[in-house]
DNA sequence: CGTCTATTTGAATGTACTCAAAAGCGGTGG
DNA sequence: CCACCGCTTTTGAGTACATTCAAATAGACG
């Protein structure tokens, strides 16, 4: 498919990190560098407000792209902290190189459209579940669609990312 | 840019449609067939539960792009209706012609994969918002957002995209 | 003018949060 | 291997947020 100075330049342009268990790959209020693929382990982007709560926008586990998109498009500061739930090795991709990546090899493109496109699509799925749903179903919904993600974050994380709060969503198992 | 055997075929899988204020474009439950751009007018997509409650998962107003994405892009049931909230001219392009168009001429997978781009990073912002902001902040928010659409829509179209009721949204407002 | 729907208001109820405290669990060092 | 530490999870009481239902008021439209 790709020749191999073609090759080369995409082993130029990604580079291969790990990451120990709890440690943060970005920092929110820092400018939002890159956007992160995950070889091997998981993360979770949260955010923390002014009161100290976090809200959990989502988690990578493996095969899984992810950033602060609104700021990654928009070179702003991350509204998002990126943090490895484990030992996790991430390939990482800068802006500038995203897009010279694009400009140089466009069948990128084609790549990245149906990446976002499918990313769009769960992203509308989450905004319908989260106005018509309640949080026991959201909460069932939440084991069923990602098993492998429920195997490694703790019930106060998905609570977060459901919205609500820990002791909550204990009272809501109980049931 | 494009050849005049291009714009030909370009014009030929497009398709111009004008629907009067609140007639569907799309039912619920029917196999979601288009992608949809507004050139004049405005739409709303809602999903109504069996209990006959109604959820809005977007509005789109001039020069927006509006579909279920994810029952597009699998080609399934729409999860919501398309409704007019005016008199409304929309270009519609079918899923095969989507598809089509991308194979025909690449240079439509930057334009896309930009828009999916941002309109993954408008729902990420939503989600983080919906989780972590009070309903009268994200009221105050809807408006300064999207004044455009607060024009056109009812307070009650409002709520069910903030997913709270009416009734509730009218006691936030007084304050 | 009359009809239909949206909006407001209020009372009663249910859902979710706060705060505090107890119980459980995993890791770490002695 | 056990004891302790820190964090998560659970539990419960009190409070705040949001819904339901019903009814009154206000607006939009033919």
């Amino acid at each position: 498919m790709l020749h191999s100075s073609d090759r080369k330049y995409l082993a130029s342009i990604f580079s291969v990190h790990t990451f120990a268990k709890k440690t943060l790959l970005q920092h929110q209020g820092q400018l939002c560098k890159k956007l992160f693929f995950v070889e091997e382990g998981s993360l979770r982007a949260f955010s923390v407000n002014e009161e100290g709560k976090e809200a959990t926008i989502m988690f990578a586990v493996d095969d899984w792209w992810i950033t602060d998109m609104y700021c990654f498009s928009k070179q702003l500061p991350a509204m998002v902290s990126l943090e490895a739930l484990e030992d996790t090795k991430v390939v990482a991709l800068n802006f500038e190189a995203f897009e010279n990546l694009l400009a140089r090899l466009p069948k990128f493109e084609r790549f990245f459209r149906i990446l976002f496109q499918n990313a769009y699509a769960r992203e509308q799925l989450r905004a319908l579940d989260s106005i018509s749903l309640s949080t026991e179903e959201r909460y069932r919904r939440f084991l069923i669609k990602y098993p492998q993600i429920v195997e490694k974050v703790t019930q106060k994380q998905i609570a977060s990312y459901l919205g609500v709060t820990p002791e909550f969503l204990s009272s809501v198992k109980k049931k």
